[in-house]
DNA sequence: GTGAAAGCGCTAACAG
DNA sequence: CTGTTAGCGCTTTCAC
């Protein structure tokens, strides 16, 4: 009872009063083999009845795949947003027939490297090597020989597929919503960290107000570390400027957070007085505040089931040129944006 | 290259100079064969040298274990924060050197006994059957015959084991926090669904105000959508009282945070004038507001931890009574509790 | 101390 | 149309 499938094709085929090899053909619908219709229902019948479920573990052994891909996060435990990425994976593969193992390696390379050999033991035909954010890096040595792709990772190395946010166009998105909106003034708070996300965004933010005609005033430009508080500083010290921006474009949903407390203890109104956009979507954050915040999704889930189907790709075609992909996130608009109003008006 | 551990055991014998029975037996530790220390470090070298990896699959089939568990959560994705669970399990299996499969069924039954067909046609030892909240739940019939732990979800069958919050304890500890601070006039802002996570927490909430002879004001009891906005629009009511509360304790910290924005609009300063406490301790939101929000942590990570230990002694010990477990959560001090003034003083 | 042989459950030629 | 045979890579008695 506890061992689950503990009928095996033999059972099978002596009930079936045939042999396992028709089993197996009957039940794989092997073209070669021409079996009569009446012994692959009577089978098809008999493996029903007994509950028979092959054992994948013999199948894999003897056509040499075992049916699995192996899922590597380095800390996904600590950014609970990328689930998406996971689960938009899992959803590709399964699709395929092909189960997802998921390790974490919470950025121990030793731990990575035992993690690595436990997949190759298990024989899993590729590998998803998933970063928490968007960054550059080398992949691991041990994946060298493996069907692999990056997933929200650059690869320092050519060969080896990613795909990653579109930072560039979702920045251009989020200006071009505030811009829409009449605003001129617009300052950005970016995440004064040295990531691709940051540099990333604030050419997208230089080039949707070069777009539109607009001059960037760099004291409407500022970096702060990408927290509440971080976004709460930083916003005290540009609202109350003379000259205060009507719109503000945050690097994330969490500075947005620090901006909008600021803005309320300032006794400015969002989006009346200020208009916000912030970056990530973040599930409870971005649709939790009050107003709900516009802000600019991250294609987790996209981006997941990209790289499952790249993986897949890899998996069966022999060379395969290696890809690289940006994909976009929607803007999603709620209630931070509004026409501006005259400042002192 | 492209696929890995080409090398086999045979591969390895042949370089020693030995059988492959030596091998197994050197590589395995098998205390039974007395290998010479001379010919096992041989083995080992040239193991070592030639990257041999045992092939789990052939190891699984041999012994009749696969070495892997599946982990089958219903939404995972749209909750978040509960990875700690699955991080807490992975964590877990890895030390036994067990691989995670992980599924994800969306609720969806009919995808769920396909997912479960296949997890068991993988021969996985065993199933960590999650659920995205604490809820009580009829374990699929498909795994009757396997080893199964349930997580965050109380089964409504006996036999099978299960883990989830300890609510009650959990609420009392956050009241606690409350009347240690001296307040007298707490409410509580519940959840108006009906779940056991609202019922234990209201039964909490009253043990804590009994066991300190504190009345409970009916009035001061609320049930709202766990939602920011529910818990905005609920403590605005409340706070509208001539008798208003000076403390409120929340069902979730998705409706604190709709606290905090009706308190700043009813002009009172969080904590000096009304002081909360949440639940669930949800990263970025319980640590992004401001002030940081105290609240009681969900043990996602321990909850997922214990059922992968249960389980693993359900696969290795035959019989094994099953276990029901509620495990506590800490409760996490920010700043948002402080002694309370007087009202109108 | 070490090796030969059997077999885990299955697929894929190849015979018939 | 169906059965026989030969492994896939490994572990495990049991001989020697």
């Amino acid at each position: 009872m506890r061992a689950a499938g503990r009928v095996s094709i033999s059972d099978v085929a002596a009930d079936a009063g045939v042999s396992i090899s028709t089993v197996s053909a009957a039940l794989n619908d092997v073209g070669s083999a021409r079996i009569s219709p009446r012994t692959r229902d009577r089978i098809r019948e008999v493996a029903g009845r007994l509950g028979y479920v092959p054992n994948g573990l013999a199948q894999g052994l003897r056509r040499q795949r075992s049916g699995m891909v192996g899922f590597i996060g380095d800390e996904v435990a600590t950014t609970p947003y990328a689930v998406g990425m996971i689960l938009g994976a899992q959803e590709t593969l399964r699709a395929a027939g092909i189960l997802m193992v998921l390790m974490n390696s919470q950025g121990d390379p030793a731990l990575e490297a035992r993690e690595i050999e436990a997949l190759r033991q298990q024989r899993v035909e590729g590998i998803l090597y998933a970063s928490m954010y968007h960054r550059r890096l080398e992949p691991p040595a041990a994946l060298r020989d493996m069907a692999t792709v990056l997933l929200d990772a650059e690869s320092r190395v050519p060969e080896v597929s990613w795909v990653v946010p579109d930072e560039v166009a979702g920045a251009r998105a989020a200006v071009g919503e505030l811009l829409a909106h009449g605003h001129r003034r617009i300052g950005f708070l970016n995440n004064d960290e040295d990531i691709p996300a940051a540099r990333l965004r604030l050419r997208g933010f230089r080039a949707a107000m070069k777009q539109a005609g607009v001059a960037v005033d760099p004291a409407l430009v500022g970096g702060a570390p990408p927290t509440t508080s971080g976004g709460y500083d930083a916003a005290r010290r540009m609202l109350q400027r003379a000259d205060r921006p009507t719109a503000l474009f945050c690097f994330s949903d969490l500075m947005a957070m620090g901006v909008y407390q600021a803005a309320r203890e300032l006794g400015l109104d969002v989006p009346a007085d200020v208009s916000i956009v912030g970056y990530d979507n973040m599930p409870h954050v971005a649709d939790g505040l009050l107003p709900g915040l516009t802000t600019v999704e991250l294609p987790h889930y996209e981006m997941g089931a990209w790289a499952a189907g790249q993986l897949l790709a890899l998996i069966s075609a022999e060379p395969g040129q290696a890809r690289h992909v940006r994909l976009r996130g929607q803007l999603v608009r709620r209630g931070s944006v509004a026409v501006p109003r005259p400042i002192g008006g």
